[in-house]
DNA sequence: GTCTATAACGAGATAGAC
DNA sequence: GTCTATCTCGTTATAGAC
């Protein structure tokens, strides 16, 4: 019984895995919004109806793709983290950073996916919430070491906001002074905003030298966070 | 023959306004990708295929509106710069934010119009460069008017940087150093990720208090190319 | 039980004849 | 400007193969 299932369970994997990239390849050419399951289904040689033994629905499929997005850009960003372990947080930071960067230029459409205008009539479900974090905990990590070691300025907070901040660090950063959770996630929004820039042609005849612009960026994006210029 | 003309022409106006009109207020339900066209031509009692001859094609219609999505964005950002034209250059930096990001939020389909995923198969003409400019040039002359006085901090640039940097600057903020061009562009790029972060839903969860958050970010963005801390 | 194929519904997009 | 014909789409019901 074991080795049936355990069978069925591995061709229905194989079925799912081929969906999921037919369905990558067909985003990169039509968007995200005409993803169409008719479309998967002829290039995988079946019928429409059939998908939906796999995926309930085209949300369910768009789903599916967002968190594998999510996970890639997660595992990439970790990947730069722990390349060199030794290296002082700033380093680190800006290492990430052209991370998230280089991913992005390999997988614009995903990159689309995920951080772009969100699809017509689909709502993400929280499914999708613990992926999409990954990147997000790398960068408080990077913080959260710095904050260990010495020299790490601290930043002050208008009245205004200190309560935000403390909320913010309580939720997802303990171990992070208010003082640096606000700045945190606002570089975090900041980075990405470079990098949908670019992506998106916003950049088109501003910036040339997009390489050594962004790692500028990044750099100063790190003191923003307190992390001391390298 | 030049009055029929002007009349022809009056009239094409006309009819070219209200489908946009039509179009916008379906962009603001349904969203681009599903910009209908036969909608469109529904709620202006014609058929579908009579709005070829205003617009030969879905992608002009979408040129139309995207030009005019610029336009009503920057004009929102002149609007706040000229309000209080006495106010020192931080304290305008930060009210021309605030009105970018007021006008993302309620225009959001709009914003994701011009600042998310491209529109698959949909190359932006020359046309839209001009409105897309709008915004930036007010920034730009914020950061001008701050140079122009007093108490400006300079920003040293890496060597990496330099020379793109003067490029910049001389193409367009010639009155701006080169060590402030290089910071304003990423600048201006973080804004939109500020903007773009809360619109499109990856601060839910994440930040409550927008506003507050908003204002300060927008604050220190403001720093970042040289305007002081008000 | 699990999957695939057939056929169909209602909808939108578009080309072309009139 | 209008009307029709033809295409694709997501989705479902159903029937049958393994």
């Amino acid at each position: 019984m074991s080795t049936a299932q355990g069978a069925r369970a591995r061709a229905r994997q194989e079925v799912t895995a081929a969906i999921k990239e037919a369905a990558r390849r067909q985003l990169a050419e039509e968007g995200a919004a005409k993803l169409s399951l008719r479309a998967v289904a002829r290039e995988l040689g079946m019928v429409s109806s059939a998908l939906y033994r796999y995926f309930p629905s085209r949300d369910d499929l768009l789903t599916a793709l967002i968190i594998d997005a999510y996970d890639s850009l997660g595992e990439t960003a970790e990947r730069a983290r722990d390349a060199t372990p030794d290296a002082p947080p700033p380093d680190r930071w800006i290492a990430v950073c052209e991370a998230v960067r280089g991913w992005a230029l390999a997988h614009p459409h995903e990159y689309a996916l995920i951080y772009g205008s969100p699809v017509p009539g689909y709502a993400a479900p929280d499914t999708t919430v613990r992926a999409a974090a990954r990147i997000g905990l790398v960068l408080i990590g990077i913080v959260r070491d710095a904050h260990q070691g010495p020299g790490l300025t601290d930043l002050p907070l208008p009245t205004e906001l200190r309560a935000e901040a403390e909320r913010m660090a309580a939720d997802f950063a303990p171990d992070l002074p208010p003082g640096a959770a606000a700045p945190l996630v606002a570089a975090w929004a900041q980075l990405f905003g470079l990098v949908g820039f670019e992506l998106f042609g916003q950049f088109n005849r501003v910036v040339e030298d997009r390489e050594a612009f962004f790692r500028h960026a990044a750099g100063r994006l790190g003191e923003s966070v307190g992390l001391p210029r390298s």
